[in-house]
DNA sequence: TTTATTTAGGATAATTTTGTCCGAAATAAA
DNA sequence: TTTATTTCGGACAAAATTATCCTAAATAAA
């Protein structure tokens, strides 16, 4: 469903995120440690989030990534799979054809466009702040 | 969503299906055209589905692809996906974990069932008669 | 039986995605 | 100012996916 890179940047995320509500920074190392993700490509991913604005970065020591707390509730799942997949998983045509609309749909567009338009709700509808508390209480985790 | 083997794999199912509805045969050629999909490459999707016995093939003049009318509209969306791509986008975490169901759950692991589920159902109420048809009397197209 | 046609299947290539490496730039602390 | 630490960014490498090519095998018709 999710890219390899999409599923790091959101573990990754959400792991800055509970940090960030403590007013912590993380270095690059710890997060990739915590979210079990390869360090160098975790690397190209969060600079990605951070040019997108999600994220924050700071060089030199006590460096590291961190969100604006304020942020985080306003912060969708949507946003986060936006920044590092683009929009390819919520447009185009189920099938790959170039034409395919209402007008002239491929056999599969109505219940696609209804399954991806779930996927795009939920996406939209679910904040970093419930994912990040989430795991913060030990409800749910994000290793192994 | 789906792989690109598997768009091409249900496009040229489904142009089977039509054909096979009026007791005709379709060449390898005739498909690729007509779904607009690399020759060679459909080949080796159409052999898969060969063997999983979805569709049935013929060498020599006058062979082709068939499917046997009966199955027609016993075969859904759900056994053309899986004879493709296989499990994978049924099973496994949303995030990449290992360990992750509802006892220990990754963060997104509830919508992310949830979504999945949807895709599942719909993929199984899916008749490729009813996509065939759809194609037939010119509902829906497959090409561009 | 020969020939033409069509799928099967192995080898190989191109492209995309995933992943690594390393020097440069920034920056905090000694 | 020097040093240590950390992200940035470009080049490179590995793996997976997509795509091509070619010969073999099957088979129908001449």
């Amino acid at each position: 469903m999710f890219s390899k890179a999409c599923e790091y940047g959101i573990k990754a995320t959400i792991y800055i995120a509970v940090k960030s509500m403590r007013q912590e920074r993380v270095s690059l190392k710890e997060i990739a440690e915590e979210v079990n993700s390869p360090v160098a490509f975790t690397a190209k991913i969060l600079q990605s989030l951070a040019k997108s604005g999600i994220i924050d970065s700071h060089k030199g020591p006590t460096g590291g990534f961190q969100i604006e707390e304020a942020k985080i509730d306003t912060i969708k799942l949507h946003d986060i799979v936006h920044a590092i997949d683009g929009d390819k998983i919520f447009v185009g045509c189920g099938l790959g054809l170039e034409q395919c609309d209402a007008n002239q749909p491929c056999p599969v567009h109505d219940k696609f466009v209804g399954i991806r338009n779930n996927l795009k709700v939920m996406l939209q509808n679910t904040s970093l702040y419930e994912l990040a508390t989430g795991l913060d209480i030990g409800l749910t985790h994000l290793k192994r």
